[in-house]
DNA sequence: TTTAAAAGATAGTATTGCTATCACAAATAA
DNA sequence: TTATTTGTGATAGCAATACTATCTTTTAAA
């Protein structure tokens, strides 16, 4: 059986859904890799369209700029990870154990889940590690926020915050200690590889060594008194 | 007695010093405002010009491109919120006490300072919190931090370090939680007025309470078991 | 089999991101 | 004092970016 996962997207991201058509797929596909390659700002609907073999215009069918491209890759990709997540604590009791299968699954390298779908998912995670905050440091936020282009980011806060209440209801901050790691899983990973003295995780650069601090640093914090 | 506090800045950042003319003055007095009213994006140096009375050429002459202007700016900041955080310490001996001091630094709006220089810090802390990460979230990361660019965010980095250290000596992520406070300083407050439900804050607003969180986190996790 | 929708091909335009050149004024050195 | 350097202003120009428009061909649905 090939269980194929389709995550229905927001429809004011797109012009044309590119989930429709080979076109569209190959959009997302290369510019997965492109982005990955070239960084964010250097990456061109130009060069997308050459790397396809289609034209520019092609490509500004089904997407209106690279912001919203942007946009759409990250919120595919916390649509993702909050199935994986649900997925992965299904059944579990215990809160905190749940809570720590979270924290892996947030920090832990994307092994490529090959028949998922067209977009490579290990790759992606590196681009939300380097380029994911663009998508919302904008002067534009309030107005991609109305139309709803972060819920799935908000939605995979809300799914961390109830899990750290779980672990402990008096707990005060549940949905900024979930947004805290939640963001630091991704920086202490850049932070690690690109400027390793902010961390102290230089010497083997191993990601779990970023999964020990942040449970160190969860579970410190819902330690009830 | 007016206190004239003179920051030195990497020499590779700029092509002619700012501080040398009232053109590079009104270069970085101007940037500032422009780019917290613009937003980094849409922020370009033929605009700038405009608003300063001078050609785009004029600013070519100082900087490079707008990404080293904005690497400036956050070095500049770095380097000015060192200074405060030993002036604002000074002689404080509980190191705990002075954990405290840096988060309140860190986290609570500054009143600018307007006798220190043409810059206004008040805007230049908002640039920080929306635009700040984009120094060092791209490409040629390994580039710029070969040419010390960041030197300032890591020192800062490294002094709050020092005190987590003096607070819990056995503590192992000193580096880590200190780039962690320092970060969330910024986004949870980005996220407070722009995606509140990542937050706890949304109700009020008040910066106090991103204080009162990371005080939590930070002293939670240094208890000593 | 017709007809509509998607894709390809090509053109064009405004803005961005620069570089180059020349003239002029002010500061500085001879 | 004159000569010379240095900074600034003004203008031009060019390649790349970020689109929009139109027309034709292919594909696929009715």
């Amino acid at each position: 059986m090939k269980l194929h996962l389709q995550i229905k997207m927001n429809e004011a991201l797109y012009l044309r859904n590119p989930e429709s058509s080979d076109l569209g797929k190959n959009i997302l596909k290369h510019s997965v890799q492109l982005i990955y390659k070239t960084g964010f700002e250097s990456f061109t609907f130009k060069k997308l369209a050459e790397d396809i073999g289609t034209t520019e215009a092609g490509i500004y069918r089904y997407f209106e700029n690279k912001h919203k491209l942007l946009v759409y890759l990250t919120a595919w990709y916390w649509s993702w990870l909050e199935f994986q997540i649900r997925f992965h604590t299904n059944n579990i009791k215990d809160p905190a154990v749940k809570l720590k299968r979270v924290i892996k699954l947030l920090a832990a390298a994307v092994e490529d889940d090959e028949q998922t779908s067209y977009i490579n998912e290990s790759l992606l995670h590196q681009i939300i590690i380097a380029e994911g905050s663009k998508a919302y440091l904008t002067k534009q936020v309030g107005e991609d926020n109305k139309q709803q282009f972060f819920k799935p980011y908000k939605d995979l806060c809300a799914v961390v915050g109830t899990i750290i209440s779980e672990c402990n209801p008096k707990y005060k901050y549940p949905k900024s200690l979930a947004s805290t790691i939640i963001e630091m899983a991704h920086f202490q990973n850049f932070f690690m590889n690109n400027l390793p003295s902010l961390t102290d995780f230089g010497k083997n650069k191993e990601e779990s060594e970023i999964i020990a601090f942040l449970n160190d640093l969860v579970f410190t914090s819902l330690k009830k008194v």
